[in-house]
RNA sequence: GGAGGCGUAGCUCAGUUGGUUAGAGCACUACCUUGACAUGGUAGAGGUCGGAGGUUCGAGCCCUCUCGCGUCCACCA
C-alpha cells in the first residue's frame, strides 16, 4: 500500500462515503436473529443548513449506531426532514417580497406550489451536507414530515384526539405574532427583558364623585378595557365596587369589579381589565361576565373598535393615545419600568396576547402518563437532571394551541357545513355534510403547528397507524439524541404522543447534549455572525477530526466551546494513528507469513500491550453503553497514542530489526492484532480514516463498519504480566531521566549496570531496555562497587541502576538529587504510616486498601534503604 | 419568584456508586531531525479543586451556608 507521510482526509473521505452508500451497509434489515437498535434522527428543517448543532447531533448518533451495528444489532438510524411550517413560510414570503409578490396575489394553491418547489430545491441540501459528516443512516427510509406516511399519521392522530375530546376549538387568549400573522404556542414565545414604561391613568367615576388610577405597560389596550378590578378586601375601594367609571377617550362606561386576582399591595391596587388582550384579564372577565372587546387587527394595527385610532399601528396608536390622555388630563405619571416582553421565536417581533378562536390540545390527560413514564424510568434522561426540567414543564403545561394561520403545513382536517353548521372531523375527506347532506362544506383554513407532526416522528416514519413490519420490529426506538434546547418543543411532545397513540414510550433513553458555543463562550447566532460552518472545518481538517473534537472530553448535557486548536489536536492524533499504521504496514512486507495471534509466543511487551488493549476494550464498551462518549473517546485515543505508539511500537523495534525471523513475525502479528482492534474501537468515532487503514491491513476483508466490535477476552488480560512489565518500563524511564539530568546528549549511548532481584525479567527485556533508554549495554552487577568510574544512579521498584558517565557526573548534583529523592520517599512513607496508625482506618477501610498501604510502606522502605546506600557510597 | 448548571493547571475542559501521589489537550521550559510520524519524540515545570463550616477512617465528589458567572421556566396589571 502506498500511504502518504501525512494523513490527508480529502484523499479518501468522499470516496469512502460513496462506497459505503453503494455497499448497502447503511440499510437496516429486519432480522429475527438480531436485536433491533433504533435511533430516529431529529429532522432538520428543510430551510436549514448544516450547523454545529447538527454536527454534534450527527456525531453522537453516528458513533452510537456504528457501535451497535458492529456489535451485531440490526441498527436503524432513520433520517429525514421537517417541513418547518412557520420557518419555511417566513422564508418563502421573504423571497416573494423581493420579487414583489404577496401571498394574496398568488393564493393558497399558488403559494403551496412555491413551497413544494422550495422543498424540492432545498430539502435535500442538508441531507447532502449530513453525508459529509459520515452519517451512516438508512437513506432508503428517509422521511419527510409532510410525506404521505407522516401526513396519514397526523390525520389519524388528529381525528382520534378530536373524537376523544382532547382536541377542541375555542376563543382563548393566545400569543399572536403580528408579523407572521399567526397564533403561536407558549413554547414558541421567547421572553426578553426590555426597558419600557408604566403609564398611570386616571379613570373618573361616571357620576363625577371620584376617580381611580390604574397603571399599564400597554396603554393602547385601554380602548378594550371593560372593567377596573380591585381586591374584594381592599378597604380603600370597597365603596367603589359596583360603581361605574368613564373610560377616557371613549364614550363607554365600565364597572368596578372585585376580584381576588388583584394584589392590593402592588401599584395603586386598581387594575384595568382588558379581557381581549391579557390572559389574566381574560380570566377575570370570564368570572364577571365582562364583554370582550378586541381592538387590534391581526397585523398589529388598531381596528374599528378603536375609534379614532383605527388603522394606526399599535405603537403609533400608543403614542397618540398617551398624548391624548395627557391632553385630557387623564395621565397621572409615567414611570420607567423593565419587564419581560414575549417575542416570536421565528421573526422576533413582539407578540401580542390576543383573544382568538383557535384549536387546542387538552394537555392534562396527556401529561399525566407522560410524567409517569419518566418517573418509572420507562424513559430515562441522560444526564438524569434533565428529567427535572421535563417534570417542571409537564406539570405546569397549559393547553397546546395547535392551529396556525399559515398555509405551509398539515391543513386541519375539519370541515364546516355551510348549511347546518355541522363540524366534521373524519379520517377521509368528506364530500357532503353527514348530517344534512349539503355539499356546501368548507375546510378549516388553518394548518397545524409544525411540532404536531414532529411529535409523531418516532412512529409516523415507521408506518403508524399501520402495523407494518418496520413498526413492529423497530418501535419503540432505543435512544433519542438531541440538545436540551428542544426538550419542550419536541422531546416532551414525542413522549406523550407516543404513549397516547401507540401505548408505548417512543424511546427508552434520551441523550441530551449541550450547545456548541464560539471560542469566547457565546452562543453562535446569525445576528452575531459568530457561527462556525462545519463544512469549512471539514474542508480544512476532515470530518473525522471535527467529529473527534466534538466528542473528546465532553460530558453529556454540558455546553462546549468550539476551538480550532482542539480540532487540530484531534487531527494530530489521527495523523499519529495514520503513521502508526504506516509503520506496521511498511514492516508487513518484510515477513513471509504473519502468524495468527493465538500461535504467537508472546514476549512480555506483547502481553503488556494486549493486556492494555483488553482493558481498553472493556472500558470503551462500558462507557459507550453508558452514553459516556467523551470518556470512551479519551480512553481509546490515549490507548493508541500512549500505549501503542509511544511504547509498544518502540518496544517492537528490536524484534523487527533483529535477526530472529520467528520473533520478527511474532511481533508483527501482535502489531497487526492490536492495530486492527484499535481501528475497530475507533471506528464509531472516526469512521473514515479507520476504514481507509483497515482496507489495507493484511487479513482483513470487507468494510470495517460491519466488522465485529472487539470483545473483552479475559484470557488475554495478562494482569500479572502487564504489572511486571511496568517494572521494566520504569527502568527505561529512569535511565532517560538520568541522562537528561546529567546533560548527557540523547545520542550518546551509555552502559547500564543493574543490581536486581528480577534478573530474569530484565534479561528477557534486555534489548528493549537498551534500545529505548539509549544504552549500549546492560550488565548485571551485585553492587555499585563493581562499577568503574563515576556514576549516576537511580532506584526503581525492581532495580538499582548505575550509569558511568565519567566527566558528566556532578557528584554534588547527584547527592542533591538523591537527598531529594529520599525526602520524597520519606513523605510517602509518612503518609502511609499515618494512615496505618489510625485504628479507624485499619478497622473500617476495605482490607484491600489497608493491604495496599502496607505494601506501599514496604516498597518505599526498601527503596529508601537503597537510596541511602547510594548516597553513602558517594 | 421557582428550578437547574458552572467555578479544578496560564487557557479550554474531563474527573461515573467517596478510596493510592487530582488527569488530558493547548500553551510553557530544556534537549533531540533516533530507519512511522516535527501534525513528532524525551524529560520537565505548573493545581491549598471559588470560600467557610459539617458528615466520614477517608471529600474535587455527600450535607449546610456563602461569593461569582451562565441557563431554563414563570411573571404583578
Amino acid at each position: 500500500m502506498d500511504m502518504q507521510k501525512t494523513y490527508n482526509p480529502k484523499d479518501f473521505e468522499d470516496r469512502i462515503y460513496a462506497d459505503w452508500e453503494k455497499s448497502g451497509h447503511f440499510r437496516a434489515e429486519i432480522d429475527a436473529d438480531k436485536v433491533p437498535f433504533t435511533i430516529m434522527m431529529p429532522p432538520p428543517n428543510i430551510t436549514g443548513q448544516l450547523h454545529m448543532g447538527h454536527a454534534m447531533d450527527a456525531t453522537l448518533q453516528d458513533t452510537l449506531i456504528r457501535f451497535k451495528r458492529m456489535q451485531g444489532y440490526a441498527a436503524l438510524w432513520l433520517p429525514g426532514c421537517d417541513h418547518a411550517s412557520i420557518a419555511t413560510e417566513v422564508k418563502i414570503v421573504e423571497k416573494m417580497k423581493s420579487e414583489g409578490v404577496t401571498k394574496a396575489d398568488i393564493g393558497r394553491d399558488g403559494f403551496l406550489e412555491r413551497a413544494w418547489d422550495w422543498k424540492e430545491q432545498y430539502g435535500n441540501r442538508i441531507m447532502l451536507q449530513q453525508r459529509k459528516m459520515g452519517t451512516s443512516c438508512d437513506w432508503s427510509r428517509q422521511a419527510f414530515t409532510m410525506d404521505e406516511k407522516c401526513s396519514r399519521a397526523v390525520r389519524e392522530v388528529f381525528v382520534n384526539l378530536y373524537e376523544k375530546g382532547l382536541i377542541y376549538q375555542g376563543d382563548r387568549i393566545i400569543n399572536w405574532c403580528p408579523c407572521c400573522k399567526t397564533a403561536l404556542s407558549d413554547a414558541e414565545v421567547e421572553y426578553a427583558e426590555e426597558g419600557g414604561h408604566f403609564w398611570h391613568l386616571r379613570y373618573p367615576a361616571a357620576d363625577g364623585s371620584t376617580d381611580v388610577v390604574v397603571a399599564t405597560t400597554r396603554p393602547e389596550t385601554m380602548l378594550g378595557d371593560t372593567a377596573v378590578a380591585v381586591h374584594p378586601d381592599d378597604e380603600r375601594y370597597k365603596s367603589l365596587v359596583g360603581k361605574t367609571l368613564k373610560l377616557p377617550l371613549t364614550d363607554r362606561e365600565i364597572p368596578v369589579v372585585a376580584d381576588e386576582y388583584v394584589d392590593p399591595a402592588f401599584g395603586t391596587g386598581c387594575v384595568k381589565i382588558t379581557p381581549a388582550h391579557d390572559p389574566n384579564d381574560f380570566e377575570v372577565g370570564k368570572r364577571h361576565d365582562l364583554p370582550v372587546i378586541r381592538v387590534m387587527n391581526d397585523d398589529g394595527t388598531m381596528n374599528g373598535l378603536a375609534g379614532a385610532y383605527q388603522g394606526l399601528d399599535r405603537y403609533v396608536a400608543r403614542k397618540k393615545i398617551v398624548s391624548d390622555l395627557e391632553a385630557g388630563g387623564y395621565l397621572v405619571k409615567i414611570e420607567a419600568h423593565t419587564h419581560n416582553v414575549g417575542h416570536c421565536y421565528r421573526c422576533h417581533s413582539t407578540v401580542e396576547p390576543i383573544v382568538s378562536k383557535q384549536w387546542f390540545v387538552k394537555m392534562e390527560p396527556l401529561a399525566k402518563p407522560a410524567i409517569n413514564a419518566v418517573m418509572k424510568n420507562k424513559v430515562k434522561f441522560v444526564p438524569e437532571r434533565f428529567s427535572k426540567i421535563y417534570y417542571n414543564w409537564m406539570e405546569n403545561v397549559r393547553d397546546w394551541c395547535i392551529s396556525r394561520q399559515l398555509w405551509w403545513g398539515h391543513r386541519i382536517p375539519v370541515w364546516y357545513c355551510q348549511d347546518c353548521g355541522k363540524v366534521i372531523c373524519t379520517k377521509d375527506d368528506p364530500t357532503v355534510c353527514p348530517k344534512c347532506g349539503s355539499a356546501h362544506i368548507r375546510q378549516d383554513e388553518d394548518v397545524l403547528d409544525t411540532w404536531f407532526s414532529s411529535a409523531l416522528w418516532p412512529f409516523s416514519t415507521l408506518g403508524y397507524p399501520d402495523e407494518t413490519e418496520d413498526y413492529k420490529y423497530f418501535y419503540p426506538t432505543d435512544v433519542l439524541v438531541t440538545g436540551y434546547d428542544i426538550i419542550f418543543f419536541w422531546v416532551a411532545r414525542m413522549i406523550f404522543s407516543g404513549i397516547e397513540h401507540t401505548g408505548k414510550v417512543p424511546f427508552h433513553d434520551v441523550l441530551i447534549h449541550g450547545i456548541i458555543r464560539d471560542e469566547q463562550g457565546r452562543k453562535m447566532s446569525k445576528s452575531l455572525g459568530n457561527g462556525i460552518d462545519p463544512l469549512e472545518v471539514i474542508e480544512k481538517y476532515g470530518a473525522d477530526s471535527l467529529r473527534l473534537s466534538l466528542l473528546r472530553g465532553v460530558a453529556p448535557g454540558n455546553d462546549t466551546r468550539y476551538s480550532d486548536t482542539k480540532v487540530e489536536a484531534c487531527r494530530n492524533f489521527i495523523n499519529k494513528l495514520w503513521n502508526a499504521a504506516r509503520f506496521v504496514l511498511m514492516n508487513v512486507g518484510s515477513v513471509k507469513k504473519i502468524p495468527s495471534i493465538e500461535t504467537v509466543k508472546l514476549a512480555p511487551a506483547d502481553k503488556w500491550i494486549i493486556s492494555k488493549l483488553q482493558n481498553c476494550i472493556r472500558e470503551v464498551t462500558t462507557n459507550l453503553n453508558k452514553y459516556e462518549l467523551g470518556v470512551a473517546s479519551d480512553l481509546v485515543t490515549d490507548f493508541v497514542w500512549d500505549n501503542f505508539c509511544d511504547w509498544y511500537i518502540e518496544l517492537s523495534k528490536p524484534a523487527l530489526y533483529g535477526e530472529d525471523e520467528g520473533r520478527k513475525a511474532d511481533a508483527l502479528a501482535v502489531l497487526c492484532f492490536v492495530l486492527e482492534n484499535a481501528l475497530k474501537l475507533l471506528h464509531p468515532f472516526i469512521p473514515f480514516v479507520t476504514e481507509e487503514i483497515y482496507a489495507n491491513l493484511p487479513k482483513t476483508k470487507g468494510s470495517i463498519m460491519v466488522a465485529e466490535f472487539p470483545r473483552y477476552n479475559s484470557k488475554m488480560a495478562y494482569k500479572k504480566e502487564a504489572k511486571a512489565f511496568e517494572g521494566v518500563m520504569e527502568i527505561i524511564k529512569a535511565v532517560r531521566a538520568m541522562k537528561k539530568d546529567a546533560d548527557c546528549p540523547p545520542s550518546k549511548k551509555v552502559e547500564l549496570h543493574i543490581v536486581t532481584d528480577s534478573k530474569r525479567l530484565i534479561q528477557l527485556n534486555k534489548d528493549c531496555i537498551i534500545k529505548l533508554s539509549g544504552a549500549s549495554a546492560l550488565n548485571f552487577v551485585d553492587s555499585a562497587a563493581e562499577v568503574d568510574g563515576k556514576t549516576v544512579s537511580s532506584v526503581t521498584e525492581i532495580a538499582q541502576i548505575y550509569v558511568p558517565l565519567g566527566e558528566l557526573v556532578d557528584v554534588e548534583k547527584e547527592k542533591a538529587r538523591l537527598t531529594a529523592e529520599i525526602e520524597r520517599i520519606d513523605g510517602e512513607i509518612a503518609r502511609a504510616e499515618s494512615k496505618l496508625s489510625n485504628a479507624n482506618f485499619v478497622n473500617k477501610a476495605p482490607q484491600k486498601l489497608v493491604d495496599a498501604e502496607k505494601e506501599k510502606v514496604k516498597k518505599y522502605q526498601d527503596m529508601k534503604a537503597k537510596c541511602v546506600a547510594q548516597l553513602e557510597s558517594l
